[in-house]
RNA sequence: GGGAGCAUAGCUCAGCUGGGAGAGCACAUGCCUUACAAGCAUGGGGUCACAGGUUCGAGCCCUGUUGUUCCCACCA
C-alpha cells in the first residue's frame, strides 16, 4: 500500500471521479431484493426554469444524507428525483425570450406553436438543474426521474381531475378570485402575498335619491365605485335605520342603487356605510348574494376599465382612480382624503397588485378532503418534524377555502372539459372528447385554461411511482417514508399532497415530514434575485468542495430553523475535510502493502486502543440515534468531535510512539486499530461527506466495492471497555495538567524535562510512559512509589489520580508555586463544598435518581482526592 | 385580530426526554513536534433577555413582560 497522497485535499477532481464511479456502479438504484425493506424519499421537484440555489443545496443535502444512511443500513433506498413544469414561471420565461429575440408574443404564434417552443426550451434547459444537483452529490435514482408533464404524470392528472369531477369535488363557479392583471391569470389564495403599503381612504358622498339627505362611504379603491350596486349599513345602526330600502344616487355614474342592511357593515368603522362592489370584492360579493345586488364587472383582464365604466373606459385602473378622484372633487362629492396604511395583495410572481375580480373558474371543494387530511395527522399517520409545524398545517386545513385550480395560461395540463355550443353541456373526459356526451354535437370547444401547477405536484408521491397504473414500484415503494422540504411550502405543497394521497390512494403519502428552514445571507436576509445577495452553491463547491458545502448545511442547524450562510464556516468545513485527509495519510503512510482491515485480538490491545474503541462504540450509538431522530446537526457534530479530537488530537498522537518503534508487533496492533477506527468513522461520516469518505475508503484496506453501499456500523458489546476508558482519561488529565503548567511558565515544547510520576493508577501510567515523551514533553519518565525526598526545583502538577513532578531548576519560584497551589486548593475546596451541600441535602439524596446521586458522590470523592494531593504538595513546599 | 419561532461567549449558532453551560469563527500566548500552519498546545471571555412560579435542583417546564422575526386572516 503506502500510497502517496497529496498533502492538501483537492476535492474538484475527486468529486467528479467518485460521482462517476457511483453512477457506473448503479449504486443509486435500489439494488437489494424485494425482501429488504424499502425506504423512499421523493424529491421536491425543482422548477424546470430553476437555477440551483442554496435552498436546493439544503434540501438535497438533507435528503441525500438520510438516503445514504438508510442505504447503508440495508434498506432498499430510493430517492426519486424529478422536475416541475412550473406553469407561470416557465411561460413567462419563454415569452420573454420570444419578445426579446423575435419581438413576438405568444398570441402571434398561437397556442400550439407556442407550446412547441416551450417544449423546445424544456428539452434544451430542463436538464441543467439535474446536472447541478449531481454536483451536490445527490444519490438519486436518475433512471426513475420524472417530469410533471410527462406522459405518466399527465395521465395521473387527467384521472384525478375526471374522477373528482365525477364525484362532484371539482366544480366550475363564479367567484371573486385573485386576478393578476400583469400575468393575466387567476391566482390561488396561497399565491397572493400581502404587503403593507401606504394608501388613502377616500370619503365619498352618495346623495339619497329622494333628496332627503346623503350617506358618506369610505373606500381605498375609488375606481371600483363604477361597479357599485348598493350601499350597506348595519341593521342595528340607529343612524341609518330610516334609509334602509331607499336608493342613493351613485355619483359620476348617475344611477340609483339601493341601501341594504347587513351585519357585514361595522358600525364603528368609518361612517358605518359601505359601498358594495360585488364584482370586485369578495365580501361585497357575499353581501350581494344575500341581497340580490347586481354584479357589474368594470375592469377587464388587463386591469383596464371596460365599457361599463362610461367615460373612463380604456383607462388603466390607476389612471382611472386619479381621474375619478379628480372628478369627484370637482363635482363636490369628495368629503375628505385620509392617509391609510393598507394591506395590499400582490402577485407572488410579479409583485404587482392583485385585483379581486369576479370570474368563472374551476375549484376543488376542500372541506371534506381537508377533514380527512386533518384526521390523518391527528391520528399520527403523518408527523411533522419538528412538531410545531403541525399547528401551522392544522391552522390552514381548518380554515381552508375552496381551491381555485384554473389558470389562464397555455403551459400546463389543459383542463379536460369540452363545452357544447349546441346544448351548453360540459363534457369531462379521460380521453379527448370529439363530441358532446349529451347531445352528440361535434360543435364543442375545449376549455382553454390549464391547471394550477400545484395540482400536479400534489400527486407527486404516487404519480412518480406509476399511479394510476398498479405498478410494482407503486406497490413496493408507496407510501413513501420521509418528505423533506422547507416550511415555506407546507401549505402550497405538503398539505395538498396529503389531501391527494389520502383521496386517491387511500393512504398517507409519507409518514414523516421533515421541515427545514431558509438559507439566509450573512445578515439574515432572504437570498433573492432582487437583492442580489444570493450565493451560488456551485461557486462554493468549486472553491471549497461539495463536502464542505454539505457540512455547512447540517452543522449547527436544527430542524425547522433558518440558517445564515457564512463563508467562514465553509472554510472551517474545508479544513475539517483536510484534517480527515491528513489523518488518513498518516495511517496510509505507515500501512504495509498487504495490510488487512481486521481488529487484533483483544488481548493485544493497549489501554489507548481500548479507550478509542470504546469511544467509537459510543459514537456509533449516538450518531445512529440522532440520525433516526432527524437530528442531523447533532449527529454530525458528534462525528466531527470524535474525528478531530478523539481520533486525531489524541489517538493518533498516542500511537506515534508505537508506530515509530522497532517493535513490529506493537506497530501492527496500533495500525490495525487505526485502520479499523478510521474505516468505521468514514462510514459514519459518509452520509454527510460522501466524496472524501469514499475516496479515502477506496484507499484503505476494505472489503466490498464502495463505501456508499458498505454496512452501517453497529454497537459491539465486546468493544466496550469502561475501566480502560477511565484509566486513559486519568492519563490524559495528567498530560493536560503538565501542558498547562508548562504553558503558564512559558516553557517551549522543545525544552524537554524529566518526569516523575506518583499515582494511584500505576498500570495506566506505566503503559503511558511511551507517549508521555511526546505528549508531555518528557525526556525520561520515572515511576515513583512514594513522595520524592527533595522537591526543590520541582514543579508539581496535581490531578485527582496523580502527582507529576518535573524538575525545572531555576524556572521554579517556590513562593509562586505555593501561591498557585493555594489558589488551586481554594478552587477545589469551593467545588467540594458545593458538592457536599448537595449531598447533605436529604431531599436531593432521597428524590434524585440514583445514578445522579452516584455521579455527584464520585465527583466529591475526586475533589477530595485532589485536595489531599494539593495539601501534601503545599506542606512539602513550605518545608523548603 | 389569531398562531408560531427566536433572545445563550465579540460574531454565527448547538444544548435531544430538567442533574454545575458547549462548538466554529474571532481574540491572546507559545510552537514549522517526521499526517496536517487549512495545523498543534494553552488561555481569556457568559446574571443563558427581564420578573415571578413549579422542583431537592431550571438555559431547559409554567405564567407574565420586553425586544425581534415569520406565518395566517383581514377592516370598507
Amino acid at each position: 500500500m503506502a500510497r502517496e497522497l497529496p498533502k492538501v485535499y483537492e476535492p474538484q477532481q475527486v468529486e467528479q471521479d467518485i460521482y462517476k464511479m457511483w453512477e457506473d456502479g448503479k449504486y443509486f438504484r435500489p439494488q437489494k431484493g424485494k425482501d429488504a425493506k424499502p425506504f423512499t424519499i421523493v424529491m421536491p421537484p425543482p422548477n424546470v426554469t430553476g437555477q440551483l440555489h442554496m435552498g436546493h443545496a439544503m434540501d438535497a443535502t438533507l435528503q441525500d444524507t438520510l438516503i445514504r444512511f438508510k442505504r447503508m443500513q440495508g434498506y432498499n433506498a430510493l430517492w426519486l428525483p424529478g422536475v416541475d413544469h412550473a406553469g407561470i414561471a416557465t411561460q413567462i420565461k419563454v415569452e420573454e425570450e420570444l419578445r426579446v429575440k423575435e419581438g413576438l408574443t405568444r398570441y402571434d404564434l398561437g397556442r400550439e406553436k407556442f407550446l412547441e417552443r416551450v417544449w423546445d426550451w424544456k428539452h434544451q434547459y430542463g436538464n441543467r438543474i439535474v446536472e447541478q444537483q449531481k454536483k451536490l452529490g445527490a444519490s438519486c435514482d436518475w433512471d426513475r426521474a420524472r417530469f410533471t408533464m410527462d406522459e405518466g404524470c399527465s395521465k395521473a392528472v387527467r384521472e384525478v381531475f375526471v374522477s373528482m369531477y365525477e364525484k362532484g369535488l371539482i366544480y366550475k363557479g363564479s367567484r371573486i378570485i385573485n386576478w393578476c392583471p400583469n400575468c393575466v391569470t387567476a391566482l390561488s389564495d396561497a399565491e397572493v402575498e400581502y404587503v403593507d403599503k401606504p394608501g388613502h381612504l377616500w370619503h365619498i358622498r352618495y346623495p339619497l335619491a329622494d333628496g332627503s339627505g346623503e350617506v358618506v362611504v369610505a373606500t381605498t379603491r375609488p375606481e371600483t365605485m363604477l361597479g357599485d350596486t348598493g350601499v350597506c349599513v348595519n341593521p342595528n345602526d340607529e343612524r341609518y335605520k330610516s334609509i334602509v330600502g331607499k336608493n342613493v344616487i351613485l355619483p359620476l355614474v348617475n344611477k340609483q342603487i339601493p341601501v341594504v342592511a347587513d351585519d357585514y357593515a361595522e358600525m364603528e368603522f368609518g361612517t358605518g356605510c359601505v359601498k358594495m362592489t360585488p364584482a370586485h370584492d369578495p365580501n361585497d360579493f357575499e353581501v350581494g348574494l344575500r341581497h340580490n345586488l347586481e354584479v357589474i364587472r368594470v375592469l377587464d383582464d388587463n386591469g383596464v376599465v371596460n365599457s361599463y365604466g362610461g367615460k373612463y373606459e380604456g383607462m388603466d385602473r390607476y389612471d382611472a382612480r386619479k381621474a375619478i378622484v379628480a372628478d369627484l372633487q370637482e363635482q363636490g362629492y369628495l368629503v375628505k382624503i385620509e392617509d391609510h396604511a393598507h394591506n395590499v395583495g400582490t402577485c407572488y410572481r410579479c409583485h404587482n397588485d392583485v385585483e379581486p375580480i369576479i370570474s368563472a373558474q374551476w375549484f376543488v371543494k376542500m372541506k371534506t378532503l381537508a377533514e380527512e387530511a386533518v384526521r390523518s395527522v391527528n391520528d399520527g399517520e403523518i408527523k411533522f418534524v419538528p412538531d410545531r409545524f403541525t399547528k401551522n398545517y392544522m391552522n390552514w386545513m381548518n380554515n381552508i377555502r375552496d381551491w381555485c385550480i384554473s389558470r389562464q395560461l397555455w403551459w400546463g395540463h389543459q383542463i379536460p372539459v369540452w363545452y357544447c355550443a349546441e346544448c351548453g353541456h360540459m363534457t369531462c373526459s379521460r380521453e379527448d372528447a370529439t363530441c358532446c356526451e349529451k347531445c352528440g354535437s361535434t360543435n364543442i370547444e375545449r376549455d382553454p385554461d390549464v391547471l394550477d401547477t400545484w395540482f400536479s405536484s400534489a400527486l407527486w408521491p404516487f404519480e412518480t411511482l406509476g399511479w394510476p397504473e398498479k405498478t410494482e414500484d407503486l406497490d413496493y415503494f408507496y407510501p413513501t417514508d420521509v418528505l423533506v422540504t422547507g416550511y415555506d411550502i407546507i401549505t402550497f405543497w405538503v398539505s395538498r399532497m396529503i389531501v391527494s394521497g389520502l383521496e386517491h390512494t387511500g393512504k398517507a403519502p409519507f409518514h414523516t415530514v421533515l421541515i427545514h428552514g431558509l438559507v439566509r445571507d450573512d445578515k439574515g436576509r432572504k437570498m433573492s434575485k432582487s437583492l442580489g445577495n444570493g450565493i451560488d452553491p456551485l461557486e462554493i463547491i468549486e472553491k471549497y468542495g461539495c463536502d464542505a458545502l454539505r457540512m455547512n448545511m447540517v452543522t449547527g442547524n436544527s430542524p425547522g430553523n433558518d440558517m445564515r450562510f457564512y463563508i467562514e464556516r465553509c472554510e472551517a468545513m474545508r479544513n475539517f475535510a483536510n484534517k480527515l485527509w491528513n489523518a488518513s495519510r498518516y495511517v496510509l503512510m505507515n500501512l504495509e502493502e498487504d495490510a488487512k482491515n481486521e481488529l487484533p485480538a483483544i488481548s493485544e490491545l493497549t489501554i489507548a486502543d481500548k479507550w478509542v474503541l470504546s469511544k467509537l462504540n459510543k459514537l456509533i450509538v449516538e450518531v445512529t440515534e440522532n440520525l433516526e431522530k432527524y437530528e442531523l446537526g447533532i449527529a454530525v457534530s458528534k462525528v466531527y468531535d470524535f474525528l478531530w479530537d478523539t481520533y486525531c488530537d489524541w489517538y493518533i498522537e498516542l500511537t506515534k510512539a508505537r508506530l515509530y518503534s522497532e517493535d513490529a508487533k506493537q506497530k501492527q496492533t496500533a495500525l490495525q486499530v487505526l485502520v479499523y477506527v478510521l474505516d468505521q468513522t468514514l462510514r459514519l461520516l459518509h452520509p454527510f461527506m460522501p466524496f472524501i469518505t469514499e475516496e479515502i475508503w477506496q484507499s484503505i484496506p476494505h472489503e466490498g466495492d464502495a463505501l456508499i453501499v458498505a454496512d452501517w456500523p453497529v454497537f459491539r458489546e465486546e468493544l466496550k471497555f469502561v475501566a480502560e476508558e477511565a484509566q486513559m482519561e486519568a492519563v490524559m488529565a495528567a498530560i493536560r495538567a503538565i501542558r498547562n503548567r508548562r504553558a503558564e511558565m512559558n516553557v517551549p515544547p522543545s525544552k524537554k524535562a524529566a518526569l516523575f510520576i506518583l499515582t494511584s493508577k500505576p498500570q495506566a501510567f506505566a503503559e503511558g510512559e511511551g507517549f508521555m515523551q511526546r505528549l508531555a514533553y518528557a525526556d525520561q519518565v520515572t515511576m515513583l512509589d512514594k513522595e520524592p525526598e527533595n522537591i526543590d526545583g520541582m514543579v508539581c502538577c496535581t490531578t485527582a489520580d496523580a502527582k507529576l513532578y518535573i524538575p525545572m531548576g531555576q524556572l521554579v519560584d517556590v513562593a509562586k508555586e505555593l501561591e498557585r497551589i493555594e489558589k488551586e486548593l481554594e478552587k477545589a475546596q469551593k467545588n467540594l463544598s458545593g458538592l457536599q451541600n448537595k449531598l447533605n441535602n436529604e431531599n436531593f439524596v432521597a428524590r434524585a435518581p440514583e445514578a445522579v446521586v452516584a455521579a455527584e458522590r464520585e465527583k466529591a470523592a475526586k475533589a477530595q482526592a485532589l485536595i489531599e494531593q494539593l495539601t501534601e504538595s503545599a506542606i512539602a513546599l513550605k518545608k523548603l
